[in-house]
DNA sequence: TCAAAAGTGTTAAGACTACACCCATGT
DNA sequence: ACATGGGTGTAGTCTTAACACTTTTGA
């Protein structure tokens, strides 16, 4: 079957960023690509519009196909599409990104990837495509972010320690905090609750477990 | 001539929604459509994205065949993509937005519209397509990026005095602002500087006239 | 008892807010 | 001389930044 039109028409995908946080070090997930173009390169997760799909739907049913990834908040990043950015034909990409914990779900190639894998953001291999400027966009805007709202709580697992937020802090956006203020900011904003259990982990003082008040509720505005 | 391809492709469009501000209100240019669909109807300047331009190019070709204006500064917004949100076939829009002072450029009409004119925000006729949730989302971005960047004064013509800045400021992002406050940081800034002429005009003291002092520079983060 | 991370308040500096009167001009 | 918008400084409040020692645990 074929479809015809008057005007050419270019094809639209969506790729999708998603970031995570292991070893005090942001990563990136990518897949190994089974097929040409770039066969054999990384890349990011994605893939072509349906005709009957919203742009939303493409992202989250190529992240979950590719990788196994679901269910995670997909936010539209932005759209890139010059002429020559895909060796077959006109290709407009419309980017996603995401921020998850690392243990949240297990990751596994789907048919179309050969491999998956988090990559450190700062030593990434040669990727497929304009990737590679996907990327340092998405990774500029989740820098942006982490400044005015609490977005960085999004890598955060069910329980966490103060501590550990504010290693993630550190790590993201660079630059150390000061640990009482830290923790007077992230208290005052009223979005984590203790959970009276206590993380024991080496020879130190346990510390204080904390969850979310409300999931869905990230993102406020400093 | 006609184009066919193995899997439905969509058509890729680009929407401008560019404001300016008119006696203390904030403005949307609009085109009549003088085809169909929606013809007769309101709707934002915009169009088809050709095989071999990118989607910058697209936005700033279309916004000037259309309504004749033209080197603004266009900043991408959103890419909508629903898939019913265009009656002819699947049209997913890449949209853009900017700000111009009034007096700027000669607004008029290209051959694909009836007529183009400025249209206050906040009482919009009837418009085609989504393109009342496109501008309500430039809206949001615009009033967002009030309060933590100088784009307001992309609104402002070459010269202009500190309290049209003010009323400029007040009419845009809502609520009034304590005149010796808001000059104290605008001149903090230092991104404006005294042309050394007066504005006279009515019965009172003339007022001094600013310049930007980097026309480009404008968009530091406060 | 030592090492290692957790936990906890106060003070100083800077930023922001509120506020009222005189000035230059045209009629 | 009066009406109109232009122009100017200070004091109080709130926010942010800097800073060091004690606690709890395992080895």
């Amino acid at each position: 079957m074929s479809y015809t039109y008057d005007y050419p028409h270019p094809a639209v995908t969506t790729d999708i960023v998603v970031f995570t946080v292991e070893n005090d070090t942001l990563k990136v997930l990518l897949i190994q690509r089974k097929v040409a173009p770039y066969k054999g390169q990384w890349a990011l997760p994605g893939g072509f519009v349906r005709i009957e799909e919203s742009i939303d739907a493409c992202a989250g049913r190529e992240l979950e196909e590719e990788t196994g990834v679901k269910g995670i908040f997909l936010e539209q990043l932005y759209t890139f599409g010059d002429p020559n950015r895909d060796p077959r034909e006109r290709v407009i990409s419309v980017s996603y990104y995401a921020l998850m914990p690392l243990d949240d779900v297990d990751i596994k190639p789907g048919t179309d990837s050969a491999d998956v894998g988090w990559f450190d953001v700062d030593t990434l291999p040669t990727l497929a495509f304009d990737h590679e400027k996907i990327i340092s966009v998405a990774r500029d805007r989740l820098t942006a972010k982490m400044n005015y709202s609490t977005v960085g709580l999004m890598f955060m697992p069910e329980e966490f320690t103060l501590s550990e937020v504010q290693s993630l802090y550190e790590t993201v956006s660079g630059g150390s905090r000061d640990k009482r203020n830290f923790r007077k900011w992230l208290l005052a904003l009223g979005i984590v609750e203790e959970t009276g259990e206590k993380k024991v982990e080496g020879a130190h003082r346990p510390a204080m477990l904390y969850r979310l008040k409300d999931k869905t509720d990230v993102m406020i505005i400093k």
